[in-house]
DNA sequence: ATGAAAGCGCTAACAC
DNA sequence: GTGTTAGCGCTTTCAT
């Protein structure tokens, strides 16, 4: 037997007849066989491993938390094709550094995480079809995001109902477009229930959180319920209404997004929605490893986890 | 010039001439010259990226923030060099996943995270100089550690010196040998202040913190002082405490271990010591990236963070 | 100190 | 459907 046609097999690629087949995964799974990453990876020119590239205004933006969780899904969904993962701040306003992941012949695709508009439109042509983005996509980059806008309607849904009438937003960075999302699913809901809209914007951090809270109890005094987009900003804004004598959910309602380990642990418990991160990184890394080139978007479900705050 | 001496230079390995040198570092700034990562892997058989293998009970230890913050900081280390990471579970008592590891050609280097003694008993001699531990080393593996008891003195000594005489500790999961260093600490401790040792086992969960913290005012309800191996149980004891009506910090202080973000945004504060978990990955990395043979022991100091808790 | 040549382990074209 | 051949881009003997 040629090794053109074990290759084959094992690739999937071309054609093999049943007979072939057979023989090579019986002296693959004899032998233990496991395929030489590198040499496939220099025979193809596919690369070796997939870059998760993060938008974000520091470089400290790769020490969030939510990373964390992106790559670890990411880099194990990729161990088990025997690629790798590397990290890289993507700059707001120089977006070139795509081009020198495009150029990089290791790199065999790029996961987006939060892009802006700019940054989807610089992205080489040469990226089509290996990359994917955790936040908005556009013809060539297929996207896979949490549906924060229904999310954000079902969020004020409950607090309505719960009584409330004033209720204020905390947005998350205005550069980030997922922002946008949300915001307009926010002012629709408050729109219809004819309750007057009250933005800050904020940037995911519990210290803006803080200041949001503040600056909102200043500008609208008689604030009943605040949804942050973000439970760190949630967190902070709690903190920062306690430590003003207003009683939590009592007084003002405080409502999160992502459900982080510490909202179940907050006093009072933090109401939130869920972020399936794990499940959405997997799927974007399988896309960008499968090279599947659709232009696709596909929003995944979060839902409502109440608790005290609200 | 011919490519053995570009590789020479490239390389910094071999002979070359000044001049040589020169006109390949002019050639290689100018092209914007990337190594090619597989082709190199290939040729040295060096490995394309480097395992991050998690030892605990269940795959799901994958998911812990820690596990996210040690990926990101191994992955940008790794970035620079051209080399990918990827993520593995080492199952505690099935440690031949690190036999699987050191034959797959794919793998570079190897960083073990919270190994145990019988995983690093069971490091395949072929990995020896291409494998690091963060938690505890041998012989032939080179460790890189948080120095958790000196820290645990400090809080100990800390909450002695506040005036807490009965002191209870809810250790790391038993099979952690790291656990062992901070509970020698803690013994030492309250020895030589001559107060009571109180120990229960944790896991580092919020939910064994709450369980624990209950055990401990059941058993001992006089305690004064909960110290808690890893801000998540701590953050859970001080939940539990609070719902049965004990007062933090005023009947009783509590103290965590790794200053996650969340320790800050409680209420009350979480007085805890750090981790620094970047830079003890980043070592790590470049130790293994660089097969540096040491059987060396280094300890990280961690710092006293005091909050309002203790 | 430098160059020529062989080869790392695989896949892609091309015959058969 | 299968085998043969020629690389992928580097490093490494071995001559010179």
């Amino acid at each position: 037997m040629s090794a053109a046609t074990a290759s084959r097999v094992l690739s999937g690629r071309g054609p093999a007849s049943k007979a072939a087949r057979q023989r090579v995964a019986a002296a693959a799974t004899e032998l233990h066989y496991v395929p030489h990453a590198a040499a496939r990876a220099l025979a193809t020119r596919s690369g070796t491993r997939i870059a998760v590239a993060v938008g974000g205004q520091t470089p400290h933006t790769l020490n969030d938390p939510y990373v964390g969780r992106v790559l670890a899904a990411t880099a194990k969904t990729a161990a088990a094709r025997e690629v790798g993962v590397s990290l890289h701040w993507l700059p707001l306003h120089a977006p070139d550094e795509l081009a020198r992941l495009a150029e990089n012949r290791g790199i065999g695709g790029v996961i987006l995480v939060n892009p802006t508009k700019p940054a989807l439109a610089a992205v080489p042509k040469s990226l089509r079809g290996r990359i994917a983005a955790i936040g908005i996509g556009s013809r060539d980059v297929p996207s896979f995001d949490v549906d924060n806008g229904t999310a954000t309607t079902r969020v004020v849904q409950h607090l309505l109902a719960g009584g409330r009438r004033r209720i204020a937003m905390i947005t998350g960075p205005p550069w980030l477009p997922c922002t946008h999302r949300a915001v307009t699913a926010y002012h629709r809901a408050v729109d219809q229930a004819g309750t007057p809209p009250r933005l800050v914007p904020g940037d995911f951090t519990a210290a803006r959180g803080e200041a949001a809270a503040t600056e909102i109890m200043t500008r609208w005094p008689d604030t009943d319920a605040v949804f942050a987009l973000g439970d760190l900003s949630a967190l902070g804004a709690l903190g920062a209404l306690r430590s003003a004598g207003v009683d939590v959910p009592g007084d003002v309602a405080v409502a999160g997004f992502d459900d982080i380990a510490f909202a179940a642990l907050s006093r009072p418990g933090l109401t939130t929605t869920t972020n399936p991160v794990e499940d959405i990184a997997a799927r974007a890394a399988t896309a960008v490893l499968d090279r599947r080139r659709s232009s696709s978007l596909t929003f995944y479900p979060s839902t409502l986890v109440l608790r005290e705050s609200a």
